[in-house]
DNA sequence: TTGACATACTGTATGACGCATACTATAATA
DNA sequence: TATTATAGTATGCGTCATACAGTATGTCAA
């Protein structure tokens, strides 16, 4: 024990890793500021760091899934981005993948829920 | 539109990353050999490619999560793979990591199931 | 009003690691 | 001879985490 929870710490890293996109995507249907976003996603149970955050952000507009502007009216200058027309297409896609995946993985674990087979059951 | 669905691509397959590991683990409580676990992963829906999925049971080898050994009495020589004690409690801790994940997820998504709150909710 | 310090807020650089893709190789079987 | 079953390696790219830098605002004390 000592390196178990390593790993372990590690693998439920790698765990939340590809659900951090969909994430973001899913706070961003309203404007909002990285540091916001940083304090909502963890209000709701998900600690994100900032310096990943804002690469992460940076990353999607690129990709021209959020668009971004600047706030100057406010006490502090603000980078508010809010999903693109793409973006409220991506998160929309995703969302369906995540929930293929959910219903594979708990396949996988053993939970049929409720047995509504897609397919006749063998072996 | 075509660029988009390459993202698409990209991110689900990032959604899928790190679920890997948990999907691998759960079913590996019954010894098998790499290719046949393409094969039950594919028919539960899930499609691993056989070049991804050696170098995980190597990784999972390495980290004494499997145990392994080299079945030569068949037809062809098979190397079988399951879990170790130590991959039975990862198994275990890490399918809690995703119970807690799916319900962040679900959360973020607006669907609070059954609005059994944790806490009272606030804003 | 100055200074000190905390906090809000945005950002960059670097390293480690995992997956995907492409590829090689061999034994059985048709 | 070709196809399937079976195992493996090498490489590149992208993502996250960690560490770090930097600016603006507010506050409290002296």
């Amino acid at each position: 024990m000592g390196e178990n929870e390593t790993t372990l710490g590690a693998l439920a890293s790698e765990l939340r890793r590809g659900t951090l996109v969909l994430s973001v995507l899913s706070q961003l249907e309203e404007r909002r500021y990285g540091y916001s976003l940083v304090q909502r996603l963890a209000e709701r149970g998900l600690d994100v760091d900032q310096s990943t955050l804002y690469p992460l952000l940076r990353r999607l507009e690129e990709r021209q899934l959020l668009d971004s502007d600047w706030s100057l009216e406010e006490s502090r200058p603000r980078r508010y981005y809010v999903l693109s027309a793409a973006g409220r297409q991506l998160l929309a896609d995703l969302t369906k993948e995540w929930d293929r995946m959910v219903e594979v993985q708990e396949r996988l674990l053993g939970r049929s829920p409720t047995g509504s087979g897609t397919k006749e059951e063998k072996e």
